[in-house]
DNA sequence: TCTGGGGTCCTAGGACCC
DNA sequence: TCTGGGGTCCTAGGACCC
């Protein structure tokens, strides 16, 4: 058998995508909420009123949108993202619960070590979505593939107590991605080869991972809606229209190519924390609590970065103000940072440059972060400081015999 | 009805060097 | 005294995804 790699063609990869993963995470260890609408969002737990069993939405009062809405909830037109205020206008008796990501993680973790004794080559998309590339267990058979996808299935209800999944199965990421979505929850859909315009063609441009809502606008005053639509366009009027390499990439995800591999590990290129407040902060008037939250931010990145074993070339801020808008700044050091002390003084140096305008609405914020960047491991730190030193002393050096040069 | 938090990738302009 | 083009780094913003 050929090696993965070499030849693309007569690949299957998989596209497993846990089913409202927050919502049923809850009724994993609550079965009471079976059959109810549950919704996971808030900042903070609600407490249920006398006589009820659990917190409505009804309750909620403050900032935060919904991350997951159980299929019961999605009935009575919840969803995620939706901002909590609206759901709690739309289905007030639905229940709201606070995310508890440990417990996510947990079942996370769970899901995919399942799914890796059946298959080992799994990519990591985030806590609830895998990709698998089943080429080498199969041989490029797709009657094989549904077979142990149905096995991959029930590993995952068994390993979770009870979660659902749905599966998608193709010659790659992109279609196996839409396939997923095809028939949920706990679904498994097939596109062979030879299907693809069958099934996909039919689908509206926004199905393909990587056209979200600016570029369906776009493409809908084109008088393109549907993937088949989109693949009848030449693919120089999309380069022109979007730029060379999303127009590119537009014209192959319309005509299914995708050579994306599945990859088992990819080093991390950022790390932030931000945080929305409760109520808007005036940058003068709330000074000190400004100063308190960017201390603990920093604290934070600082223990994501150590835990991470990562030091930090980069530091950047995000500033929301309160009419949402947003913008950065960073600064790049010249040395690495890692410690809490370090980042605050170069986020202090970041938020410098923003141009606060004291009465205006750019004076009150809603949202304060710290992001890292250019990620390095102390070892190669290490490399790169002492080649700068040698930089450095060579400079050093060059100078000195200009000033011997000098007359 | 106001809109979370954590990411990735791409573009584009200016600085700086050769 | 004015000039080209390429490469790399830095910064800012934006689209998109889970």
């Amino acid at each position: 058998m050929f090696s993965v790699g070499a030849f693309l063609a007569g690949r299957i990869i998989a596209h497993l995508d846990m089913d409202a993963f927050y919502a049923n995470a809850e009724l994993v260890r609550n079965p009471a909420l079976k059959g109810l609408p549950v919704a996971v969002g808030g900042r903070r737990g609600v407490q249920p009123l006398p006589g009820q069993q659990f917190p409505t939405l009804a309750q909620y009062q403050g900032r935060g949108v919904l991350t997951t809405a159980n299929y019961e909830a999605r009935a009575l037109g919840l969803h995620s993202a939706m901002p909590t205020m609206k759901a709690a206008k739309l289905a007030p008796n639905a229940i709201l619960l606070p995310a508890d990501f440990e417990w996510y993680k947990t079942l996370s973790r769970q899901f995919k070590a399942a799914v890796g004794e059946l298959a080992p080559n799994v990519e990591d998309r985030g806590i609830d979505e895998i990709y698998i590339d089943l080429t080498e267990e199969t041989d490029g058979d797709f009657e094989a593939a549904i077979d142990l996808a149905r096995r991959m299935k029930a590993a995952v209800t068994h390993a979770t107590g009870g979660m659902t999944c749905s599966v998608g199965l193709s010659e790659n990421k992109l279609t196996s991605k839409i396939a997923s979505d095809l028939q949920k929850p706990n679904g498994l859909s097939v596109v062979r080869p030879a299907q693809f315009q069958e099934i996909i063609w039919p689908l509206r441009v926004g199905k393909i991972n990587g056209v979200g809502p600016k570029a369906q606008e776009k493409l809908k005053l084109m008088g393109v809606q549907t993937i088949a639509e989109l693949a009848a366009q030449p693919v120089d009027l999309l380069r022109e229209r979007f730029g060379e390499s999303y127009g590119l990439w537009m014209h192959e995800s319309a005509h299914g190519i995708d050579r994306r591999e599945v990859t088992l590990y990819s080093e991390p290129k950022s790390i932030s924390r931000e945080t929305t407040f409760e109520h808007d902060m005036h940058v003068r008037r709330h000074r000190d609590n400004l100063t308190q939250v960017l201390l603990q931010l920093a604290d934070k990145l600082s223990q994501d970065l150590a835990r991470k074993q990562r030091l930090a070339k980069t530091i950047g801020v995000k500033v929301r103000f309160s009419d949402f808008k947003s913008l950065t700044r960073d600064t790049t050091p010249g040395e690495f940072v890692a410690n809490a002390d370090e980042i605050v003084q170069a986020a202090r140096a970041c938020l410098k440059k923003v141009a606060f305008d004291e009465k205006g609405v750019h004076s009150t914020i809603r949202l304060l972060g710290i992001k890292a960047s250019h990620l390095i491991t102390p070892a190669d730190a290490a490399i790169e400081q002492a080649a700068r030193e040698t930089r450095n002393a060579k400079g050093q050096a060059q100078l000195f015999l200009d000033l011997e040069d000098a007359p």
